[in-house]
Formats: C-alpha cells, sequence, structure tokens
DNA sequence: TTTGAAGTGGAAGTCGAATTCCGCTTCCGG
DNA sequence: CCGGAAGCGGAATTCGACTTCCACTTCAAA
C-alpha cells in the first residue's frame, strides 16, 4: 500500500506553528477501524464475490456504514485498495523471483506461488478484473517485472518465445478463474508451466 | 434447445376435439419474435458482458419488454435458454469427437475447437459461470461426454492420468476467462494440450 | 478537565434496472 | 370477413443496492 490516496491526507488549515508537510495523522481509533473494514472487505469479498454489501461488510467490520464510506468514499474505491495491496505484493513476488539466479526455475516459482496465493483468495483477486484496466501506473510496475520474468525465462529456452506479457497476464486471469472452481492449484500451475515450455523440445 | 420448457406450452383449454397432447402451438409471429429476442440477447451479452439492461436487448431485437418478459419471465432464464443452447452445441462437438478414431487427435481437437468458439463468444460464455451450477441434468449430458473424452484420450496415453471431469471443466472455465480477455485462441489451446500431456515424456 | 474537532452509526434518500400491467393491435379458425 | 384469443409496447411500479446526512459520541491537545 503505497500510491493510494488516504482520506484526511490533505486539505484542512494547519493549526500548529509546522507550516506545510504532514496534515496532521488520523485519530488513532479512525486508523483502526480503517484497518478493520479493510480486512472484513477482504474476507467478505473472497468468501461472496464482488456482489457483497456494502452494509455486510460494515457489519462484518463491526462498525457503520458511514464510517465505511467516510474511509472509502464508493464501493469501487474500496475494491480498487484491495487490488493495489494484491499488486503491490505480487510486485515483491516478482523481485524475489527475479532475485533467484535460475531463470527457468525463478519464472517456475513464480507461476507456483501466484496460483497458490490465488488459491488463498481466489474470489479476491478473480474480482479485479472489473478494475478500470485504464494503463495505471500501478499496472506498469508490475508489467514491468513480468515482463523482465518472461524475458528472462525465454533467453533461458525455458518458455515458448511468442509468449507476450499480456497474452501472460491473460493466462494468469484464467489461472484465477479455474483456481476460483476447485482449488487444485498445484494441478494447474503444474499445467501452466509445462504447457508454456518452448514447443518440441524432445525431438 | 431440448430439455428447457417454453411458455404457452402447458395449460389453457382444449378447444378442438383433440384430447390431449400438443397444446396449441404458439402463434406464428410470437415464435419470430422469440427468435428475435434469443439471436439479440446472444449479441447482446457477447458484446457486453452480463450487464446490458433488458431495455436494450428488447430495443436491440425491435421488440418492446413486454414482450421479452412474455417469452423470458426473467432475465435470468434468459441467461438460461442462452446457456442451454451453449451447451447442446458443445455436447454435439463432443460427440463428433468421439466419433473420430484417434482418441488424443479427438482430445485435441475439442480442446481447440471449444477455444475457437469461445472466442467468438467470449463474453456469453464467460457469462454462464454465475448461473446456478446446481447439478442440473443437462450439465450432466454434456458431463458425460466430456468424461468419455477424457477416459479415451487417458487409456490412450495421451494426457495425465490424474485429470477429472471437473477438473478439466475448471481448466475450461479458466480458458474462457483467460480468451475474454486476448483472443490468443490458437495459443491458449496449444499450451493447454501441452500442458495437459502426461508428465515426463521424454527421459 | 475541558473543549471542539474528528469520528461514528444507522435511518432515510436516491437512483438505476428489473418486472408488472393493461389498453391496443394482430393473427387465424370458422 | 368476424370475433376473440393471443400477443404487443412501453409507461409505471417495485425493489434492492449504494450513498448521504446529521445528531450524537469519542479522542486527545492544552
Amino acid at each position: 500500500m503505497t500510491t493510494t490516496a488516504d482520506p484526511h491526507t490533505t486539505g484542512g488549515k494547519m493549526l500548529s506553528p509546522v507550516l506545510a508537510g504532514a496534515p496532521r495523522p488520523m485519530r488513532g481509533d479512525a486508523a483502526r477501524n480503517r484497518a478493520r473494514v479493510l480486512d472484513a472487505a477482504r474476507a467478505a469479498f473472497s468468501e461472496d464475490g464482488a456482489d457483497v454489501q456494502m452494509e455486510q461488510i460494515a457489519r462484518r467490520a463491526g462498525v457503520g456504514v458511514g464510517t465505511l464510506y467516510r474511509n472509502f468514499p464508493t464501493k469501487q474505491a474500496l475494491i480498487a485498495e484491495l487490488a493495489q495491496r494484491w499488486i503491490d505484493e505480487r510486485v515483491e513476488i516478482a523481485d524475489e523471483a527475479l532475485a533467484m539466479p535460475d531463470p527457468a526455475g525463478a519464472f517456475g516459482w513464480f507461476v507456483r506461488r501466484t496460483a497458490e496465493d490465488m488459491a488463498s483468495d481466489a474470489g479476491l483477486c478473480h474480482l479485479f478484473s472489473d478494475l478500470p484496466d485504464n494503463g495505471c501506473p500501478i499496472e506498469s510496475i508490475l508489467g514491468e517485472r513480468t515482463e523482465r520474468l518472461l524475458a528472462r525465462a525465454r533467453d533461458a529456452g525455458a518458455i515458448r518465445d511468442d509468449l507476450s506479457v499480456s497474452d501472460f497476464q491473460a493466462i494468469l486471469g484464467g489461472l484465477s478463474a479455474a483456481i476460483a472452481r476447485t482449488e487444485k492449484w498445484e494441478l494447474f500451475a503444474e499445467m501452466l508451466i509445462t504447457g508454456l515450455r518452448a514447443p518440441a523440445p524432445c525431438p
């Protein structure tokens, strides 16, 4: 969670001598509530899909809808925040993979790890597809990692060379859909890794 | 389209001497309208996803919403009918595959063909996932075909032997999700066929 | 401890989309 | 060609979310 704007982070007149900068931190209990809401939302979405009602999320978090809306002006915004977290997590995983010496192994590891994470939050990640996929900079930072991951694997001859980043992302989308139906993520990951291998490896 | 109940197919007192049986066929123009609606719905859904409004479908079909609702009492029902057609089509394809002499080839052909069909109606088939997947008999008739298709391929050593029907169906679900993002169905089909091959084929 | 800004809950408002209703129109058997 | 059952259109209603509002409570700085 780095980029998304928090409420109360802007505006409001300065009351202390400090001229500019940090615009007064969120009140302690409020921050706690915000976190609770986020957790509740994550759980609710991944259990019941995108159609959970805001009120249910609020109840689950033990707050009123008003509080929910104070923190996230819109259902969309709430989902976006969740998506943001998922993506940040993904970037970290990708970096870990990039730090591995063996390109092919790193690629496989990344796929397996992603499948595993999806299995523990299938509904959730499945839900991000509805987000405005306008070229937001957040996506691109992950795209850039993915790009490098693929390039390395490709150069090492571990994957077919007609696989673009967007193809790969589409495939991950498919993966999450498949995992949402049965949680056999290991099978699916294996299948992907094998299926993406360069064709005709054993003539 | 065989199982789903048509409106006007039941009830109503007999007016002709014929005692029981065919309860008076639908009026000619009405049948025409029903067909138009179905076509419009198919097009609308596959272009704009599940969130098209009933009124748009009606307009597209050149009828009023009233007419639409006369034929399909519910949006859900309309979608179900579409799903039914898709499944019937799928059963036919599966039967064609089962008639082929080479099990491995048949399996590959079925996967490719399905991917291709999905590509031409991505939104549509993607939408069926929302349907109540209660063990309706319709599903099971397709499941039975799939079962045989898989069994044949498995016996021929063309696919890994830990692949259940439901796994395979989950995979097809993933396939449709992936295709909905980019229409590279050939790539995806190839990937699947390769990925599902029995492991360690070239020691 | 006081004080008022920040935060809270949840009832009420809004709004978009599904569904119903009904007077009018179109088929079609006799 | 007539009568009336079957079908039609589309305005009006219903319904179920999301979102707003505001009197009341809680925190924390002085």
